[in-house]
DNA sequence: ATAATTCGTAACCGTTGACATTACAAAAAG
DNA sequence: CTTTTTGTAATGTCAACGGTTACGAATTAT
């Protein structure tokens, strides 16, 4: 949603690692195919990283590659990588009015009701992996 | 949720409205349930009464009631109604690099799969009505 | 008629959050 | 030791969205 494009970073630019299997690739060139600035590639890469989805090596001939294969990466894995811990997906950003029975308890109710709805989508993402992702792009 | 809280307030006013159906609601009175102002309220209730969930009154002794039973009212009625058309879900913001096969695709393969999440939330918020709702912030 | 109330609507303000940018230290390789 | 490349902090920029003000239009009552 206003929203993040983190998750539509990550599957950009993990499909463009599991295209590049045989050497590792720069922050750099991945900036380059996503057209944005390479340190905020570094820095998704950073969480990509922490979910063990790629490995990054310093210096020169360093980069970044697939930590396992693409048919092993689903993209629920990316969406929980990619979007930080517990998204706010519906939340109330206002205090309501406590002295409103509804007011008081709305929070609760929505936070609930959010949290299925994230949970329905990472059912969703879990059905498709990274291979298929590749594959899609390439017809 | 960078994020839209159109649907959180949808669901609290319809909440507020549901235990008012004797008489009408001004928007001041849900500004202050929500709190917020009431041209917010207003401009959303525009929205849920062009899904034809709500109707409103001017006038003294006007204001806004529900349009049909809470019971028939699911959440997927209001999300629908409440996120404006078609959601940018997931979309690729920047235009990719059109000469890397992943840049020139992804953002046909990210649309089917962002479709794919709203409908996975769609089919969830069908599951529950505005009547459930309203039990649960009784609890 | 007139006043009062309430919605509809337009115009604009202010904040916030996200991505972009710059800069530099740390690691790795030759 | 120099070069390459990641890791990271600090800061800039900009759009989106909620908030605010203002006012016209409709409706009701007196």
């Amino acid at each position: 949603m206003s929203d993040n494009c983190q998750f539509a970073f990550a599957v950009h630019v993990l499909g463009v690692l599991a295209l590049h299997l045989e050497t590792p690739t720069t922050s750099d060139e991945l900036a380059h195919s996503v057209n944005t600035n390479a340190v905020v590639i570094r820095r998704l890469l950073l969480q990509l990283s922490e979910a063990g989805l790629v490995e990054s090596q310093r210096g020169p001939g360093g980069g970044t590659r697939l930590a396992k294969s693409a048919k092993d990466i689903t993209l629920a894995q990316i969406y929980r990588a990619s979007s930080g811990e517990i998204a706010p997906f519906g939340s109330h950003p206002n205090t309501p009015a406590q002295c409103c029975p509804v007011g008081k308890s709305i929070g609760r109710v929505l936070e609930v009701v959010a949290n299925r709805a994230r949970e329905a989508v990472e059912r969703e993402y879990e059905k498709t992996s990274l291979a298929d992702v590749v594959k899609a792009v390439q017809l």
